[in-house]
DNA sequence: ACTAAAATAGCAACATAGTTGCAAAAATCA
DNA sequence: TGATTTTTGCAACTATGTTGCTATTTTAGT
């Protein structure tokens, strides 16, 4: 069985709606896409999906009116692919506040929130003021792990 | 007088043989891009400065090759813009070894290496096997900081 | 220093990624 | 429902990255 159940077209109606967001078809797939599946989407790749059904250009803007909003947050990546994933509650209009590290396998090239695993603090040294700290672990995922096993 | 001297040819071919590259002019005027400077570099930016005297192909290569030698980094970003910045001494042919944190400056948008700043262990849930971890943090870099007191 | 072999550079052509302006279509709100 | 606002799709464009091929440069051996 799948691990996560599809969302109902109502929840992300309501997600929408609480941002003060239009709801608008391709609004409501392409957060349907994050919510179908635990880990991060390039833009690459929810074109390869939904591309046939949506402009290009609205996937881009889509993509940037969440992250304006705070629904999604960009996760930097040494291939030029950006990979974005759902926020937890505390994002909101304009801002975001993120604790967690970012997963990427290098198996299965997926990427992941790992929520549980929160940022240490980093010492800077002198005349450097740090305002966000991103941390990129590369690796092999709990489920390539698995998969290894047997 | 600007902080750093420029690099005399003679290091820059130095360097280039000891990792047993053919020396050429765009190998060497490339590489002390990187040492007249002390940030990292995007392909972008070293377009603009000697993408009028090399093919934008041969800056490409000339990156690429770089990294499988080890005399360079990749350092990923948010903005699609993979930077690149000078190795340490303990990279080498196919394998990097970085333990150093990457900086980029709001204000200027500068990257810098601080290698003086060691990336912490962390500490990952079960089923994760992190084999490389990248620190990137935001914020405001020592010049940034002086020019704003002033 | 000269030459043959190997490596690299430049070119062209292509593929992918991202942006902007504008008119048509859809969503919102009264 | 209808007027207003927002969003979409299209077209055109810029930027970014890749590949194959040939000419040029570099290297290494004499």
């Amino acid at each position: 069985m799948p691990p996560v159940a599809a969302a109902t077209e109502k929840k992300v109606t309501e997600l929408l709606k609480r941002q003060s967001l239009s709801v608008t078809a391709s609004r409501k797939r392409i957060l349907q896409l994050f919510l179908d599946q635990p880990g991060a989407l390039s833009h690459g790749a929810i074109e390869k999906k939904v591309g046939s059904v949506f402009d290009r250009v609205t996937i881009y803007r889509t993509l940037q009116t969440f992250v304006d909003r705070g629904l999604i947050h960009t996760i930097p990546s040494a291939d030029n692919a950006i990979r974005y994933a759902l926020c937890k509650d505390e994002c909101g209009d304009g801002h975001h506040r993120h604790e967690h590290i970012h997963f990427v396998c290098q198996q299965c090239h997926h990427t992941y929130c790992l929520d549980e695993v929160v940022t240490p603090v980093i010492r800077l040294p002198k005349g450097y003021s740090p305002q966000q700290v991103e941390i990129l672990v590369q690796g092999k995922c709990k489920q390539c792990t698995v998969s290894a096993r047997r």
